[in-house]
DNA sequence: ATGAAAGCGCTAACAA
DNA sequence: TTGTTAGCGCTTTCAT
């Protein structure tokens, strides 16, 4: 590998004049501006980002953290998608990693990101923080971090410009408004994993809309799945089992629903007739069974762009963009798989 | 930003004391150990892994280069799933990064992780690069680059031991020589967007297929998708506007294949009665469908383990892993959406 | 317009 | 067992 000096030896001049002919940070004779080049061409000389980012103490790079494992859902390759789409547009190289160990609330994968010197961390929570101390490490870590980091998908009391939440409680509301609006009084669940917080809160919100109802929560009508198809499968087949006295099934995710629409054709429960079903997350699938499967759209789209300006505000230490809770709050969309009671 | 200097002082001994305690380098009297360890906990200080990869040079990294948008697949979130896990494995930093613009071949992004010092890099090729001479500029990049490179997804002839390739054709014509045998004869193809290498080969394996049987292909039995549902779908409809002089239906992937069902339920069309259909890749989706739709599936854990293998044996310079062809052929995954004439 | 030299934070050979 | 010193490849003052 051709180095700085090597260019400048083969140029006949000194290392700081093919820097500046690099940087164009100074101004330079025609004459050594093509020698330079020519150098450049004939030793097929790269700069080492390394050393570059050592002296200049920045690597314009930001860091992205992501749950491992999760990358099989839609919703979080968008989120990669609009991330990335965001940082090239800031002319950030992003840096995606995957987060080795969730239990530590990420703490290792940021460090290790910091480590490396990017400029700045997004780390998408997914979320088993609820195990440790309730997010206090994420937030110590913001006060100790020497650069910015921002956390999506949870609420951090002590660093509220630093994270972006979804009221996923009002989310999982919405179906369920919507259901009982509708005439539908027994309301089943199946739930996703109940160790991550999205989950909890998905599910606290069923609660909350039936009990504003003044229905009961009746836990007869609650399972538990994976957020996987084979996860819905089950729990449903299990609900089936426990009783068929319900009109609605409102699942954690979309998955769960497809995994839980299977289940009710087996058992020849009709969807919509006998049971309306809903879904969460509004994944593309959802168009294409039979019957398509109603569903809540979150505005993933808006929420990293509001992560990402944050992170850049916070970088570049201008004004923070303004919150607008109207931008994150979810939508019904309705399909061919609920129907009035 | 505590550096090693800071902790040398507070520690009162030299810098390479306290590198030396952090890589276990040397022996090292416990007293001054303690010491070096208060002094780094005081500081909270953490080494800067810029400064150590420039001096070591080595990154400890491996740059993973995935084609942009694609990560919806199933796919291949499965192939990053498994890399990470070698990587981990092998004691590498995996560091993800989405291709730019792969009309270069992703030459682009893969220079960008060399410029960054990776020790070696993995590349996903997804895969426009016959627009870019056939694969030569990868082929020239692999000569040139001061690390190792291995791609994976397509065959370089003149570097056999830097790639890892399926043989599409093969799984293409799988399904259709599994329904010639069961008596089918009329054989559409809705096809993936034939500007990528993988659609053309699959589709060359669909016709291969048929012309070994001494069946001509039909171009009106063909139709070009975009490897999403609504591609399938639409590429659907359009097939049966144009004709319904059909048995069975193949198609590049399982999302076409889960909107070619849509159409063709909405056309009234049963499948599997009217219509047998396959799907490609064997996505978890196609168990919850009604029916259950047929697939091929390609063995990513193998492929994805083999190209790791590869790229570790050119980084140590150990032995290449033993090519195993049997290791990379595809398999018919029967499900209910297909049946004998 | 260009060069010399110091410094970014670390490792490693050489001394002691 | 520990310290001194010279790099790693670049940027950036400070001279000229």
């Amino acid at each position: 590998m051709a180095t700085m000096l090597d260019v400048s030896r083969k140029a006949g001049v000194s290392k700081s004049t093919v820097s500046r002919v690099l940087n164009g940070t100074a101004k330079i004779s025609e004459a050594t501006r093509l020698a330079v080049f020519k150098a450049i061409e004939e030793l097929n000389y790269r700069p080492n980002v390394l050393a570059q980012s050592l002296s200049k103490q920045e690597t314009n790079t930001i860091g992205l953290v992501i749950p491992r494992g999760s990358n099989t859902s839609q919703y979080l390759a968008l989120l990669i998608e609009i991330s990335q789409e965001l940082a090239d547009q800031a002319g950030k190289f992003l840096m995606i990693t995957q987060v080795s160990d969730e239990v530590d609330g990420g703490v290792k994968s940021i460090r290790s990101l910091v480590d490396r010197r990017c400029d700045a961390v997004l780390y998408y929570n997914n979320s088993f923080f609820d195990h440790y101390n309730d997010g206090d490490a994420l937030s110590d870590l913001i006060d100790e971090l020497p650069v910015p980091l921002v956390v999506m998908n949870c609420y951090l009391p002590r660093h509220p410009d630093h994270c972006v939440w979804f009221d996923h409680a009002q989310g999982g509301r919405l179906a369920v408004d919507y259901l009982l609006s509708q005439g539908h009084k027994r309301i089943a669940y199946i739930a996703g994993p109940l160790s991550q917080r999205t989950a909890q809160l998905r599910l606290q919100g069923y609660q909350e809309a039936l009990l504003s109802s003044g229905i009961a929560v009746d836990p007869i009508l609650i399972t538990e799945g994976d957020r996987l198809y084979s996860g819905g499968y089950s729990a449903c087949h299990q609900l089936l089992h426990r009783t068929r006295d319900f009109t609605a099934i409102c699942c954690f995710n979309d998955s769960t629903a497809v995994g839980a629409l299977k289940a009710l054709q087996e058992k020849k429960v009709s969807v919509p007739d006998d049971v309306s079903l809903f879904g969460f997350d509004n994944d593309a699938v959802l168009d294409y069974l039979t019957p398509s499967i109603s569903s809540v759209v979150l505005p993933a789209h808006n929420f990293v762009t509001y992560a990402m300006r944050l992170l850049l505000a916070h970088l570049n230490q201008t004004e923070l963009p303004e919150f607008d809770a109207k931008l994150f709050v979810g939508e019904l969309v309705l399909r061919t798989s609920s129907k009035p009671l």
